[in-house]
DNA sequence: CTGACCCGATTGGTCTTACCAATATGGTCC
DNA sequence: GGACCATATTGGTAAGACCAATCGGGTCAG
């Protein structure tokens, strides 16, 4: 059911091991022959597999030996992993999530109300618009959040912030997307940081805007927090998987 | 000249041909054997190059051939490589990278300021302290703004921002650090602003704190990108060194 | 005992050849 | 013109091999 290449399984071996810390920041992996003969796979998949690992920054492969790195220095792409490390997700990394995704836009906001366009700005004023309606289900209100999102990105005209939003974003749809019940804002908080929004937007206030955006992260973030962190004690103890790491 | 791995050299080449634009997004490679006998190397290693461009995100290998990805799609880590395009670096996306870092900053101090801890927050503030001082140098400059970047991130107490900042600041050291001649702030307008953010940071205005970031990012972002808008025009045409081969 | 040095064992980097499965392509048939 | 199927093409992996860089341990001079 999945055309999955041997290399990725492999891949996703490896890396869980290093993200539950089952190396240490520094220790040598094992060869790549031996990791060949443990997986019962040719060198060049374990080859494979390492390559990524070296791309995702959680190992550097050279003659001698390949080495984990500290998680520091990892790539961003390592916090869709570490979230698919315990189901449901740890509620502070989500939090985390948040709170970045926050950041990145009380920026965007920002540089959207000071020098976006007439047209970008009305549409994402006729977004904040549809926001403000009180009956949105849940994930209407994540869809035109994430609308906002894209036209605020967009129209800010910077391609790193772009970058960077995207890469923030998929670690949501590859992981909480399809259970948007832990989505969607804290709740009757919304509506009024989404007017400020909206004000903030009419008078070109950028501070403002970058305040009601901050608000209105944290609002998200402390719903799904709240949520998350209520599956976690009731849902189910079916799960575990492979829960509990450090 | 290097222990430069063969793989590394076709992908560098690959990704530069693809970030210039020679192939239009969704386009096919050629395939790995064409490019094998093209770069007269074995097959082996044009996966291997293959696999970083798509870990890279700039494009999508499987079965039936490679596809080209749209640049939308791609790692924050592209971010390094379109600044290596050319030299000096494009302004523009220089420009963009301080913003990008000055928005991820301006959440840092909130967070550092809202909830960090009084050995933390002091630490920042020894920090500002010796930044007020009108007589660094532009590298002393820099490295107390790394230095107090460094420090808020953590006490922000987010891995996400960490790993973020991180990425950002990769692009900076391997692209720009050593031409510092670049960086450092506008100048002048720089012992005021911090000022207001150490005041912010003793009275816990988590607000002021991230608007006195944002202004500090924005006085650092004009002063580089008016020293590499001069450079570009008059440094010389000698170099493009690595430059354009076909 | 300490430190520099050297040599062999280990390891990664690349090559050769080969087969399979998934995809793309082009022609055929309706 | 559009659906359909056979074949060539392409990526995924395998087995085996060689080289150069690195690491480890042992030797020898101080």
């Amino acid at each position: 059911m999945k055309s999955a290449p041997l290399s990725e399984h492999i891949c996703a071996e490896l890396r869980d091991e290093i993200l539950r810390g089952r190396f240490r920041s520094g220790e040598r992996l094992p060869s790549e022959r031996d990791l060949a003969q443990r997986f019962d796979v040719h060198r060049g998949a374990v080859r494979e597999a390492l390559k990524t690992l070296e791309q995702l920054g959680l190992a550097k492969v050279h003659a001698g030996g390949a080495r984990v790195s500290p998680v520091e220095e990892a790539s961003l792409d390592v916090v869709e992993h570490m979230l698919a490390l315990s189901d449901p997700p740890d509620p502070k990394l989500v939090g985390e999530l948040f709170e970045a995704v926050s950041g990145l836009m009380g920026l965007a906001v920002r540089l959207c109300v000071e020098r976006g366009d007439d047209e970008q700005r009305a549409h994402a004023l006729g977004l904040l618009a549809e926001l403000s309606r009180e009956d949105l289900s849940d994930s209407e209100e994540f869809a035109l959040f994430e609308q906002f999102s894209e036209v605020i990105t967009r129209a800010s005209g910077n391609t790193v912030i772009m970058l960077v939003r995207r890469g923030l974003k998929t670690q949501f749809i590859g992981r909480i997307h399809d259970r948007e019940k832990i989505l969607a804002s804290g709740g009757e908080s919304r509506v009024p940081i989404v007017s400020d929004l909206a004000r903030a937007f009419e008078e070109r206030d950028g501070p403002a805007a970058t305040e009601a955006a901050f608000r209105l992260g944290a609002s998200m973030r402390e719903g799904a927090v709240r949520r998350l962190q209520a599956r976690t004690s009731s849902d189910d103890p079916h799960d575990q998987g492979k829960g509990g790491e450090v």
